[in-house]
This record gives C-alpha cells, sequence and structure tokens, in this order.
DNA sequence: CTTGACCTTGACGTAACGTCAACCTTTATC
DNA sequence: GATAAAGGTTGACGTTACGTCAAGGTCAAG
C-alpha cells in the first residue's frame, strides 16, 4: 500500500505541511519520492508517523523523538516508557485537581482565601522537586502523605495556627524585639515544636536541620515573605540559633 | 506587602520576563511603579498572577485568559470551570493509557501489532467528532460502548473478521471481476451483513445509509485505502449498490 | 567609590508548525 | 484537446509565550 502526502496524513490526523517539516527534519521520509516530486507513503512510514505524533503529544521536542526512535528498537519498551510519562502526567493532574477542589471548598466554607493561603496550597505541590533535592524523596512523599491524609478543615486549621505564628514572628521583630528577649524565646519554642510536629522532619541532626532551615528563610525570599521580608527572617534565624545554643 | 519584580517572580514560580510581558500585554500591571520605573506588586497582585498561571497550566492563550478574568467576577465559577476543564483532559488521558495499555497486551500477547490495527484502535477514538457530525451523538456513543464491551481477544477476532472480508474484496478486483458477478455479490452479501451486526447502524432508511457508506468508501481516502485505493472502493460501491437495487 | 545585585527598555531567537505565494502535475469534465 | 479543479512542490514569512542577550540606569553594602 502506497499514500500520497494528503491521504496518510489525514490517515494520522494531521496536515500535509506537518509531513513536509518531519520530510525537512530528517525524522520522516518518504518511502518513495516521484519524478515529479511527489512524497509517497507506505505502511512502515505510517507506523512511524503514529509513534512520533503519539510522542508529540506528550510535549516531546522533535530531537528527542528523534533520539527516542533511533535508539528504541523494541516496540514494547518504548510504549512501556510512554506508559510511565502519561501515569506521572495523570498523576499530576490529579494533584492540580485536589488542589482546586481544596480551594473551591475553602471559598465555599465562606471564609475568604488570602494571598498567603493560596500561595501555601500551590507551595506545597509546586516545589516538590526542590524539596526532593534538599531533603531527599522520602521526605517529600511523607510529608505529602501526611498533608494529604489530613480533612480540609484540618489543613485549614494546621495553615491558620502557622499564620499566627509568623504573625507573632512579625510583630515581635517591628516591636523591636531583640533576638535574645524571653518573648522572641517564646516564640523559637513554639515554632521549633511546630517544626517537630511535621512528619519527615529528621530526627538525627535536627540541630543542623534547624539551622540550615533558618538560614534559608533568610536566602530565600519565598520562605521570607512569610516573616515579613529579609530582615523579619533575619530575626527568626537568630531566635532559633539562640534557643539551639542553649540547649546545647 | 509589596514585592519587587523578581521577588514575586520567585513567589509565583515564574521569571521576571514573564511578568514583564504580562504587564506589555495588558494582563498584569504593576500596583505601583516607581519613579525610576521599577515595578512593584502588591498581594493582590500576586492572586492574580496565580489565577493567569493557573491557566495558563492548562494551556489557555493570554487573550483568553484575560477574558475569562475579565469576564468571571466570581472566583468560584472561574475554578468551577477550570476544575471542569482538568477533568476533560483526566478523561481524555484516561482513555489515552488504556490505548496504550491496549497496545502493549497486544504485543506481550506475541501478536504482531499490524499497520492497519495500530490505525483502527487510533481511528476509533480519534474521529469521534466526524463520526458523530455524520451519523449522530448516540451512534458513536452506542458503537463505542459496544467497542469497549468486547475483550481484547474478541476485538482482535472482529478486526481479523473485517481484514479478511476486505483482502478478499481486493482479491476480486485485481482478478478482475466485475461488480455484477456471482462472487462479488456474494461479497456484497457478506459486507451487508456485517454492517447490520454492528450496533448503531440505521434500520429504517438502511438502503439510503449503505448508498451513502459505499459512497464514502470512494470519497474519503481513509476508507478507500482499506479496498486497495480508490479504485478499489469504486468496485466495492458498485457491487454493493447492484446488490441493494436487486432487492428493491 | 567600587562592586555586585537588581532594575529598565529594546530587540532578536525559538519550536513546531500555519499560512500565503507562485508555480507545476494529474485527473475529471466539457 | 482545452480547461478547470484538485493536489503537489519549494520558499518564506507569521505566530505564541516567552528566553536570552545587549546596553545602560539604580541602589545597598563594604
Amino acid at each position: 500500500m502506497e499514500w500520497s502526502i494528503q491521504q496518510i496524513a489525514k490517515l494520522a490526523g494531521t496536515t500535509s505541511r506537518t509531513l513536509r517539516h518531519y520530510d525537512e527534519q530528517g525524522l520522516l521520509t518518504p518511502s518513495r519520492v516521484g519524478a515529479n516530486g511527489y512524497r509517497y507513503y507506505d505502511g512502515k512510514s505510517l507506523v512511524r508517523l503514529q509513534r512520533i505524533l503519539l510522542f508529540r503529544e506528550l510535549g516531546l521536542g522533535l530531537p528527542q523523538i528523534r533520539e527516542l526512535l533511533e535508539r528504541e528498537t523494541d516496540e514494547t519498551s518504548a510504549l512501556l516508557t510512554h506508559l510511565e510519562v502519561l501515569r506521572h502526567e495523570k498523576d499530576q493532574l490529579n494533584r492540580r485537581i485536589a488542589a482546586v477542589e481544596h480551594t473551591i471548598n475553602s471559598l465555599k466554607e465562606g471564609k475568604q482565601l488570602m494571598a498567603e493561603e493560596m500561595f501555601d496550597g500551590f507551595d506545597h505541590t509546586k516545589y516538590r522537586d526542590e524539596v526532593e533535592e534538599r531533603w531527599g524523596k522520602d521526605a517529600y512523599a511523607q510529608s505529602d502523605r501526611w498533608w494529604r491524609g489530613m480533612s480540609p478543615d484540618e489543613q485549614k486549621n494546621w495553615m491558620e495556627r502557622v499564620g499566627q505564628l509568623n504573625r507573632d514572628w512579625i510583630s515581635a521583630h517591628e516591636a523591636g524585639l531583640t533576638p535574645d528577649s524571653a518573648e522572641a524565646q517564646e516564640l523559637a519554642d513554639r515554632h521549633i515544636a511546630w517544626l517537630r510536629s511535621i512528619p519527615g522532619t529528621p530526627r538525627t541532626e535536627f540541630a543542623g536541620y534547624i539551622a540550615g532551615l533558618a538560614e534559608m528563610y533568610v536566602s530565600d525570599e519565598r520562605f521570607a515573605a512569610n516573616y515579613g521580608g529579609q530582615d523579619g527572617a533575619r530575626f527568626v534565624r537568630d531566635a532559633l540559633n539562640i534557643r539551639m545554643n542553649r540547649d546545647a
């Protein structure tokens, strides 16, 4: 069997322009080219084309696809790879759906959605890679399970407690207190207790973990924002460090 | 609270260039612009930015997003729309996963995947809109349920029967038989019986349906390809028409 | 006063095609 | 055999949502 360029395009659900593009890129050359320059394609071309379009729908770039097609001699393994990517995409989608449902519920409960909350909600899934890189894969998975295990009410409650703690930090700082003041040290106590309550928090080397975290509050604007900016974050960091040293 | 362009970019997980782009496009103007031209953003900006990025992840274009944000005063309804789109995407993904799993199973059963099969597999979902337009929504849904109701084995079996019929048509044509020959008429009988066996086939106006279908075999390359090209399709059409007229 | 981080406005680059334009073949029809 | 319709070819420029310099102004810290 042999098809013209438009025929095979319709067969595969694409356009002739795409076919010419793939020809230019060396991704899919016609099985035959007539003396008049017309392109003709056969069954093998069709299969290859299907696979290309398959990968394209996944968002893979043409160079990547070329690599895949060249390296993968086995159809099954290629499809298994494909399947894995699809499942990963599905997971992500499910998460996004859960996130949106969550925010809708919050709204339905009549409580206004505040900017920080919105950010925190997304934060939890958005920085996955970063969290994994910094504290290991288990840490993220564990913390994620814990978070999802809570009811929306519990989640809200938890976030409000965090918000309160943050606000207290900011007030203390704005009140001109010093990091070693009794008030700041009390906040440090609360802060540490709060951190301990999060599953995934390392039990060994806890002191080093806290020190690193405190440093990050300052250096990462996303965290610093929670404490009213870099200045506030520095205040929190100092208070925490003093608290930890007192223990030692 | 007020953030600089990089701060808010990091907060939302994007880049400063994107922010400037959105400013240019009038999608998100800074809450304040300093005398030096610096852009500053506040909490409301952050929320709006989050929403923009949300929609962007869905693949919506910036003009569309602008429309949505202008029309939607209600947060909840916007998110509900959003949710619907997400769920639709999820359905599609699940279908693709099922399709890939199906082909993998076929391969695992050791049976070679032939080009036509692959095409048929995709065909069934790919041309949905077209089928619906031509024969009504019920027809597609009905036929789809029927197809999915079959086990992989049954599906394979059914496709092999179709393949045999098609090959017989091609042989008959290549053998130089005429559409009104006894052999061709016998094939027409089988063909019509086969069509009747497909749920969704109209019972009323069956003759007209057959005539239209026969015409389509010729005019649509995707169908013609099954009969060895337009020429073969013409042969099938003529045989079918003769068969139907004989009944009348 | 320099250094380095951050900001600005152009302006060109990119990916995967869509969409003409200008022109040649093939096929069907008068 | 003329002619139009349908389909083919190769350029070449347009599109979207930014990325990525380039060239230069601003600002806090040492």
